[in-house]
DNA sequence: CTGAAAGCGCTTACAG
DNA sequence: CTGAAAGCGCTTACAG
């Protein structure tokens, strides 16, 4: 019963060949304004639209994105995809979401992917399989990490300047005063909590500020928990460093429930710019990650890729910005 | 240059027909093992994977559900979306996320839904006209509407047993002591708001609590922005009511910079029981939606239709309890 | 600019 | 249980 409506029924309502129908519908072909005005008509009437299926049958094409995430818990992520989900729709895609609750995408997933033919893939916060990647490749479907970067020259790679941004923020937080720093770092594993503990001590370091790493799991409840196990030991730090936004807030909590002052007896900076650090209870200093601009640079690679696939890889580095509130 | 291998290149190695092939790819054949084998082997060794395209086409199914969302800002619908996809993964459905800015699903965004023949749609805060619904319905599309109730008698839909739960929580307060309550209203337009409020009205009513409705928009800004407005009369109220928890959020920063004691000076209770209620900077006192078990509610009902389309139109409400936290 | 025809990669009666 | 063949709804050379 489904989408009875096809072409050839247009066709034989609008007196014309099925050809000329498709020809309306695919946009470069050639038609007469005559033929068009004839098979919109028709088409109207009888409440007409392509088969995506057939369509991408024959072209081998789809007009599917497909995105996969895994911290939806973090803020940060929701915006993401609303942002890739309006940009792409401007262009006529539709995304595909994936969701991976492991690191690494399971191969179920990757099938998935493949199965629907997408036209690209963007990653955001997950691991890949190297052999994951090649059966992209093969099927020169262009593939981008989104703010995360894996084994560098394999992949083509969107995220913010991470080295700098955690360098300022070192220089940013001596420049406030004070000897001994806390990272509160997120999975190890991941490219962004790796660089932006690499910036920051490396400057700490060059400026002889001490500095202490806590492991932690870019999650609220990590960030509380660690700051405690901070708090374990007698001395207060001058300032923590919180691999992102969430975990920052969750350290801010467990430094109030020590009726520790911030920013008087210690100061906290987070990562990201998530909308809660603007709020009221938080006030939270942080960096801002340019999302806009590092969807933008995403969608542009994919879409240059789509209409002519190049196999090209790069790493895009978007620069951010210092956010100043209340917590340094 | 993509996917290039099909069914009749596994035939061939395998040497079986393709219908073979096909068969042993499609549920429920008839196949033999010997052959079975032969052609998984052979598929194995050309990495072949059934083109789901060719397979829609011929069958006028699809493994993809349509899932409309507007507000990611709310922690409450990443949840939602979280659940959903992990829930539909399960029974080899994709999520094609449809995210719309606008309180009502766009037209293109029912054309992409009908273009893509979805197997079903899940439409969360948003509404749709009803000539859009017919579209879905004259395609024998199951439709839910998840968390929002619309003209009843005309959809499915799964919500939360807003009623009962908002009488609950006025007996709730009022059990607390304190004679007049501020109702804090999501967007007039949404059923949730609207029965959150009715529930807690009425029976503010009839035990004659003084009763004050503010309108507000379901986000953090607007509940801290609308608190002010309360504060600006000389009385503060004994207890709010936050049609959801992120608007509970900034109701309770706003108290905070006015220097009002939480649960001393008024009380407050929100709605959704999110992530950050919980957290140490809030500890809001909330009533708990099971999204678990409305996920599961609307997932079985889809796939219920999916294997046999009926139309049922049904309201499923799924109660959900009080969670007490430090606020009250 | 247009139509007739081949073909994309599958599923599915049909006959054996 | 299996194979040959038709056909899903399109696009796209090809010829005119």
């Amino acid at each position: 019963m489904k989408n009875v409506v096809t072409a050839k029924d247009v066709a034989k309502l609008a007196g014309v060949s099925q050809s000329s129908v498709s020809r309306v519908y695919f946009e470069g072909a050639n038609v007469s304004e005559k033929t068009r005005k004839k098979v919109l008509a028709a088409a109207e009437e009888l409440g007409y639209r392509p088969n995506e299926f057939a369509r991408s049958l024959i072209t081998n094409r789809t007009k599917i994105i497909g995105l996969v995430m895994k911290g939806v818990q973090n803020p940060f992520y929701p915006q993401v995809l609303q942002q890739f989900t309006a940009s792409f729709k401007k262009w006529g895609y539709s995304v595909l979401f994936v969701h991976t609750n492991n690191d690494e995408i399971q191969k179920e997933d990757i099938e998935t992917l493949l199965n629907y033919n997408v036209a690209g893939v963007v990653i955001t916060d997950a691991t890949m399989a190297l052999s994951a990647a090649e059966a992209f490749r093969s099927n020169e479907i262009p593939l981008v990490l989104f703010n995360r970067k894996l084994k560098t020259g394999e992949f083509y790679t969107v995220c913010c300047n991470n080295l700098s941004a955690s360098r300022q923020i070192a220089e940013y937080l001596i420049g406030k005063g004070g000897g001994d720093m806390v990272y509160i770092a997120g999975n190890e594993n991941t490219s962004t909590s790796r660089e932006r503990e690499a910036g920051f001590r490396e400057t700490l370091e060059r400026n002889q500020v001490a500095y202490r790493k806590y492991a932690s799991d870019f999650t609220y409840e990590g960030g509380y928990a660690t700051t405690l196990k901070v708090l374990e030991g007698k001395k207060v730090p001058s300032a923590f460093f919180a691999a992102n936004d969430i975990m920052a807030l969750g350290a801010l909590d467990a430094l109030r429930q020590h009726s520790i002052r911030v920013p008087e007896d210690t100061k906290i900076i987070g990562f990201d710019n998530i909308d809660m650090a603007s709020w009221p209870a938080y006030e939270l200093t942080t960096w801002e990650q340019p999302i806009e601009k590092m969807v933008e640079e995403t969608v542009n690679y994919l879409l240059s890729e789509i209409d002519e696939y190049s196999g090209l890889i790069k790493t895009v580095e978007v620069d951010g910005s210092l956010i100043e509130r209340k917590t340094t």
